[in-house]
Order: structure tokens, then C-alpha cells, then sequence
DNA sequence: CGACATGTTGAACCTCATCAACCGACGTGG
DNA sequence: CCACGTCGGTTGATGAGGTTCAACATGTCG
């Protein structure tokens, strides 16, 4: 994206803060606008009939809320944290994207982000066990806290981050109870692959043991 | 799409026959084509180092394949049942979308569709029992079935399909083992949701039946 | 016919869910 | 100020659902 289309996209923004458990998004109702996270840690969830949860998406700093092309779509986004976002009419996007066709290939190859995401999830969630499941979200945030920050050190093999999910949250999101999800957590600990200074704060002394604890390739170089 | 552009697809086209079980595209080697599935049934699959293996998703008859802007997609294609593909050289085919931006958002409907799917499936992974996974993906194919053939009768109260899948491609698409997908098929059998005429056909005389089998609402207009 | 692949069924085991008690932090109202 | 309820989290005991291992059935192909 170049300066004028920032400064289009900029004019017709509205910038939002919404508190942690807030509803963003029904699946009840159309959505007429289309956001962007600035800050902040929004879950998309899907729920049965009689209740039971599951957190199909995880959206954090740059990434797109909304949907394109529907109005309705299938499920509910939910603010995790304290969120800050910032929202833009739907007319008025989708003009913005007929101008700049550039705009819509980025929409699309950040739409197949998330496909690839979504799948490498379905792996977790059908084949791995209780202990590796917490254990590839916990890599999952320590690469991403390594990526955003300082990325030049050579220090990639110990990491610390925050957790952006309550337990509950975390159960819903690897399909687990937050009792398994709690004692997984206990048992990485006394294994020495993490460390928690407090129930949200964790640190990561070795990224390879935690790889391995996850049963996973670490193919993404 | 148009006819001149149909043309023009023809024309570069090329088409195929594989025999199942025959690997389409590695998850390890570069993707040179773009294909469109004509008719059989094509299985994407991750596996984990020790061999756990994950059906991430199904292509069914009018369905892409293949990757755009990348070119090495991050899971392994495979013929589950025989298949006949209509394949486009990679190049070729960007030109052609470069040309015409209808397809390109053709092809961006269809990756969201995709990811909707997905998201579908990481519920049904995260929070089905063996018996709603085995109903939902009955359920599934039954929609499938009534749909592409004579969606006219209003006899959408029962369906008769044949199964693309062995129970072992049944099992890795469900997050479960063989034995637990045959065991779940005999009891729903008993149950008198489903009729198995051989191994492969499967008669269903009341779709309410099979959904609440499934445990989930039929919201699907 | 035997070898092999696909599918079913049974028995034992184990992981994870369920139910329950408990802890500390926090906020509120008497 | 402290009793009280609530919320997020941990830990323990128990049991069910699904895996594992094994045997067997069926169909197909050389």
C-alpha cells in the first residue's frame, strides 16, 4: 500500500476501544463495516446448539475483521482483551478496493494466511494430545512475541510472553477442558519447558524443547 | 464467467485421469499448475513427523486446485477415490486472471468458502463425539448428494450416496481411528438413522434424524 | 489357492472429561 | 473495615469415551 492509499483509508476510519469479553461481531446479525486490530487479541468462535465452544480464529495486531463479499457471517467475534480497532464503513471499503486492485490481492493472500492457519489447526485439533496441544500454542505465541519484537538477536532460543486468553479461553481454542489445560500447563512446568511468573506471564528457556513438547516440525525456517 | 472466457480456459487446458491413492501435489515440491477437479473426490492431508495423519480438506466435482501466489502450498493432495482433473499451467492461468478480475474474485469467494468450511470442521474436530463427527460427515455428503442431483422433488426428507472415502480416510478426516468409525457406523446403523446397503452405499430414510445425529442446527437457509 | 487390502468385532487400557473442593484476588455493601 | 460473593485458576478422585491390540470376516487379484 502506498501514502495516498493509507491516507484514503485513514479518512474514512473510525478508531474504536472496546473492553475484553465485548461482542464485536454476532453471527445473528449483518455486519455493515470491516476493521482492522490494532491492538489487542479478538477470538472468533462457533457454538452447538447446547453450548459447547470452539475458537476457530485468533486475530492480533494487523489483522483484518470483517468479511467481504457477505454480509453474514458464520460465526462470533469476540474481544479477548482490551481491544483496539479501527473500523471503516463496508460501501465505503469496497470502493477503496475497486480503485486499488492491488487492496484486494492483499485481502486475498491474507485470506489464504488464514486458510493455511485454520488447517494447520485441524492437525492440532484432530491428532495431537492434551500435551501437545498446549504446548504448540504456547510455540505459537513465543514465535510471534519473537517476530514482533526485537527480531535481530541472535537470542531466538528462549522467549516470554503474555498469555492473551483466560484458561477457558484457551480450552475453547484447543478443544480441551480448562482442567487439562491447567494441568498440561503444570506438567510443562515441573518438565522445566516453561516457567510462570505469574498465571499470564510465560517464559520460554529453550524454544527447541518446547518445539519438541509439541510433536511438530519446526519447518518454518 | 463468460463464454469467451471459458474459451480461453479450454484452451490451455489439460486434462487428466488418476487412479486413487495417487499423490497430486507434495508438500514438499513446488506447484507448477493450477486444476479444477471434474469429477471424483481429492483429499488434502497433513501429517506430523511420526506419521499422525490429518484430512484438512475434500474437493469435490466443480472445486480448485491448486495454490495462488505461492508456490509451495503447505499440505500434500491425494486421490481418494479415481479422479479426473482439468490442469492449467501456472503461468497461463495468472495471465488469464490478470485479464479478466471476475475470476480472480471467483477464485476469492472460493478460498473463503473454504475457510468457512474449515472452521466448520474445527468445531466438529474440537467439540463433536465419535457418533455426531461420523452423523456430521454423513450429513455432509447427504446435503451433497441432494443439491447436485434432482434438487427438485420435494423428497429432501431422505438420500442414498455412495461413500468417496475408505473408513481409514474417514477416520483421519474425523480425528479418529478406523475402528471407532466403524464401530460409530454399525451404532447408527442400529439406531436406524442410516442404512448401509454394501460397505460404500449408504441410505439415509430421515435427514432430521441424521442431523440431530450430528448435534447441530440445520441453519443452513 | 494363498496373499493382501478393507472392514468388523471384542477385550483391556488410558487419556481426558466430569464432579468437587479449594485457593487467592478483587469488588461491594453492610 | 471486614464479611461475602464472584471470578479465574489449581488440584484430586472417579469414570466414560475412544484408542490400542488382537482376532476374524470378506472380497479381490495374481
Amino acid at each position: 500500500m502506498d501514502d495516498t492509499q493509507v491516507r484514503k483509508l485513514a479518512q474514512i476510519a473510525h478508531r474504536k476501544k472496546i473492553p475484553a469479553g465485548q461482542t464485536i461481531i454476532s453471527d445473528e446479525e449483518p455486519v455493515d463495516f470491516f476493521a482492522n486490530v490494532i491492538s489487542g487479541a479478538v477470538k472468533l468462535t462457533k457454538t452447538l446448539p447446547d453450548g459447547r465452544q470452539q475458537i476457530v480464529g485468533l486475530l492480533f495486531a494487523p489483522d483484518f475483521l470483517g468479511r467481504a463479499y457477505s454480509k453474514n457471517n458464520p460465526y462470533t467475534a469476540e474481544a479477548a482483551t482490551e481491544v483496539e480497532i479501527c473500523t471503516f464503513p463496508n460501501a465505503a471499503f469496497e470502493r477503496l478496493v475497486g480503485e486499488y486492485p492491488g487492496l484486494q490481492q492483499r485481502l486475498f493472500q491474507h485470506t489464504l494466511d488464514e486458510l493455511d492457519a485454520a488447517r494447520d489447526w485441524m492437525l492440532l485439533l484432530g491428532r495431537k494430545t492434551a500435551q501437545e496441544k498446549v504446548a504448540s500454542f504456547l510455540y505459537m505465541l513465543a514465535r510471534r512475541s519473537l517476530q514482533t519484537a526485537c527480531g535481530h538477536r541472535a537470542e531466538r532460543e528462549s522467549a516470554a510472553f503474555e498469555l492473551p486468553l483466560t484458561r477457558s479461553d484457551m480450552a475453547d481454542y484447543l478443544g480441551l477442558t480448562i482442567e487439562t489445560v491447567s494441568r498440561q500447563l503444570t506438567r510443562l512446568k515441573t518438565r522445566n519447558v516453561i516457567r510462570l511468573s505469574s498465571n499470564r506471564l510465560i517464559m520460554v528457556p529453550d524454544m527447541s524443547r518446547l518445539v519438541q513438547a509439541a510433536g511438530q516440525d519446526d519447518n518454518r525456517h
